[in-house]
DNA sequence: ACCTGAACACCGTTCAAGT
DNA sequence: ACCTGAACACCGTTCAAGT
């Protein structure tokens, strides 16, 4: 009964065999991403990159936002894996914190991507139910725990935005990021940034990183 | 001595009156942005609305990039005004972080436009120096001052970035946004997100903003 | 001094037609 | 079923020429 055997596959029996995959174009996209940065990463440039015509792509992602939003979704795989076994609740945030972070960083202009798509795939949605596990698993009420994964999660996209833009900043020769920092140094209108100077022009952005997630994390005040 | 008093102006004596005037251009692409929103935003738009060429907006702005910067700085006039006085330092830090939020609210898009650019101007740096002031007068050393300022900025930026980003949802008929809280409210894969439905689909965003902000505030645990 | 007009080198998106 | 080829309606940016 049916066709023969002879049809080439019981999954995609008929017509052309795909010249592109949507896994492998997200692939290629976070490469060229790397490779040019945001701004460069056009609908005809992947498509070139994928030997493919321009239109094709859209038979596979909707819109540019949907490429952006499956590219965001993938930088994620993995950020949600087990945690490691015999540490506080307090060393697991600050685990999962940071992968979110490391995540974000691993790409160039990862954060401005992420930050761009209102991702909801599902490793956005694992991530965010795990650390929200580990919140209640900490003895948070549901809302207060969920109302701090949050919080975490819009705090390292922030510092993650900003880490980035200060990245690119100083390797594209900070033209005119010396002028405002000679201006934040005017002791008469910035007091207090002037003091600050070292703190200000500090490339430790993983200490910055830990201060911000350890008052969050202080501020909980589990017992 | 010198030219006499018909000159038209001792400041711009000579030449074709300016028929734009940079300030003047942020208003509109103010205007522009909150009617249209940041992706309808074009150099052609804004110079239409000002009855205006395109070239003509090189003159004042050297790339679209300043055009934003400039935006964005111009978002936060005001923000670092003077606080209310016989209030504690942490009444005075809510008062901060709230204007912040407000400020990029107040415009559609307003958090991607501040996020996209690296802003460096008087408003920016009056408003982080404010900041800064107010957690050293709290007791915090400098340094601690300073990396807790950015950390509330970038809070606040993450926050109001994904704040915004729920509003338009929201209102554009949410399609796929359904869809992604059914799969959340699969107590299978996401069984605490499933618990946390109610926090999840909550609009109550000064709730949560408040919820993040009182996390670091506490989190100082200055005596 | 300031603006116009026109061009250059691109974009995202759509869709008939081919195989 | 999947892709090509070509078009549509735009973009940001530059620059000679006008007044």
């Amino acid at each position: 009964m049916g066709t023969p055997s002879t049809s080439p596959s019981p999954q995609r029996p008929r017509g052309r065999p795909p010249k592109m995959a949507a896994p492998g174009a997200v692939a290629t996209a976070l490469r060229l991403l790397d490779e040019e940065g945001l701004d460069a990463l056009t609908m005809r440039r992947l498509a070139t990159a994928l030997d493919v015509q321009v239109g094709t792509l859209y038979r596979h992602f909707a819109t540019k936002q949907d490429l952006l939003a499956a590219m965001a979704e993938e930088m994620l795989a993995g950020c949600a894996g087990p945690l490691p076994e015999g540490t506080t609740w307090q060393e697991q945030v600050t685990e999962l914190a940071g992968r979110l972070r490391a995540a974000l960083l691993r790409h160039r202009d990862g954060a401005r991507v992420y930050a761009g798509t209102h991702a909801v795939g599902p490793n956005t949605l694992s991530y965010t139910d795990t650390l929200v596990g580990v919140l209640r698993a900490a003895g948070l009420p549901t809302q207060a725990a969920t109302r701090t994964a949050f919080a975490i999660v819009h705090f390292t996209l922030g510092h993650t935005l900003e880490e980035q833009a200060a990245a690119e900043l100083i390797d594209s020769g900070l033209p005119a990021a010396l002028d405002a920092l000679h201006a934040a140094l005017d002791r008469r209108r910035y007091p207090n940034l002037s003091d600050a100077a070292a703190t200000i022009t500090s490339t430790d952005f993983a200490a910055q990183f830990a201060h911000g997630l350890n008052l969050l994390i202080n501020g909980l005040a589990v017992r």
